[in-house]
DNA sequence: TCCCCTCCTGCACCGGCGGTACAGTTTTGA
DNA sequence: TCAAAACTGTACCGCCGGTGCAGGAGGGGA
């Protein structure tokens, strides 16, 4: 039945606005029924307790991130073969997207899962550790394709750069959402686009990608 | 009086590991009260509320935060004048010194309540946002005296970069949490050191720093 | 048309927790 | 020794997460 998808895809909005803003332990249950306009019994009729409401909404924090990525790369790929160029292309789309949001990054619910680990089973920590690790293959993947046509300046190891790309957009984030500056985080991936341009193009051309 | 302080240091050693495993929403004054051995009335002698602990929380974190980064670069520079190996010395101290903690790096409390804003007033909200905003200093500075010496290679803003020190360590400190993988920050540091050598060193030396 | 299944509502209740209030007690340092 | 500091003990409040269960609306298939 299609109704009871649209509740809980309303409750799973509410909560997902809530807990990026104020954690999984700051978030009462309450407010969320509140808010949607439903019942307290209506809401575990959807979700047993707040773990499982936690595992979906982190579930599909996780796909829609990586549709999102999938978009993003697929088009830069549409527009050049080369894959420096696709790379540093799909950086620059994705900071003009970042710069984009009018209030700025609402947060990550990775990172939210990560600061309140302890008060969740393993299982929602392993899809956590999963979504990283899913990250570090998707980054890794490009940079090696890239390091089969351009030798780095420098010797790197390609997991620790593709876990750079994670760790400036997380760490952006915190920062972004901390300054209240919307775009620090969108300058912090172009940042990072000079770094991967600087390791991989050759020191005489700098064409702009 | 000494007992005094004491005690509250012991509660804040208590809810500074609680909260950055569990989040502040996650963490029960009734577990900080038993772990510490005190009593309910004990606690709200010390502390007039959650929000006034985790003020204090918070101050203490940085302030011993900003210390640390005193000793390391003060150690650095006692090694070396010249700007830029200074600060890639005290990357290299840096990314020493968190691989060296036993279990990982435990969380960074700017980040807790980054994503607990909501629930705080606006003064921690400030003091979060200037303890960020002094990172930017502190490295800008570090930065401003090495361009005066080394030209980048690249056009760059400064605070920019700056932000990108912090960037790394707090993403890295959640990829590492997330991934159990606790020098996983320790190499994202690295990483960091090698853009930055990249960026000002001239391309025919590179000496090891 | 009837009935069953989904999708809820309403209500009563539990225990834990943040917080208040306040009186009394021990500890400590000048 | 004495006052202030640093607590303890007790009783209480309202919110919240969570349980249990009875019942009802509404739509789709037989």
């Amino acid at each position: 039945m299609r109704k009871g998808e649209e509740t809980r895809t309303r409750i799973l909005d509410v909560a997902e606005a809530a807990v990026l803003q104020k954690g999984f332990g700051g978030t009462s249950i309450e407010e969320l029924i509140a808010e949607t306009g439903i019942t307290k019994s209506g809401f575990f009729y959807h979700f047993r307790d707040k773990n499982e409401l936690a595992k979906a909404l982190l579930n599909r924090y996780i796909e829609n991130d990586e549709r999102i990525y999938d978009e993003i790369f697929s088009r830069a790929r549409d527009l050049t073969d080369d894959p420096l160029q696709t790379f540093l292309l799909g950086l620059k789309l994705l900071s003009e997207l970042l710069s984009d949001l009018p209030n700025g990054h609402p947060g990550c619910l990775v990172a939210t899962v990560c600061y309140y680990e302890r008060l969740f089973d393993r299982e929602i920590q392993e899809t956590n550790r999963n979504a990283v690790l899913a990250w570090r293959r998707r980054f890794g993947r490009m940079l090696r394709d890239i390091m089969e046509v351009y030798p780095p300046r420098e010797p790197i190891n390609v997991d620790q750069l593709a876990d750079m790309v994670s760790s400036v957009l997380e760490g952006g984030i915190v920062l972004s959402k901390t300054l209240k500056e919307p775009n620090t985080l969108a300058e912090q991936v172009l940042m990072l686009r000079t770094f991967v341009k600087m390791l991989f193009l050759p020191v005489a051309e700098m064409p702009r990608a």
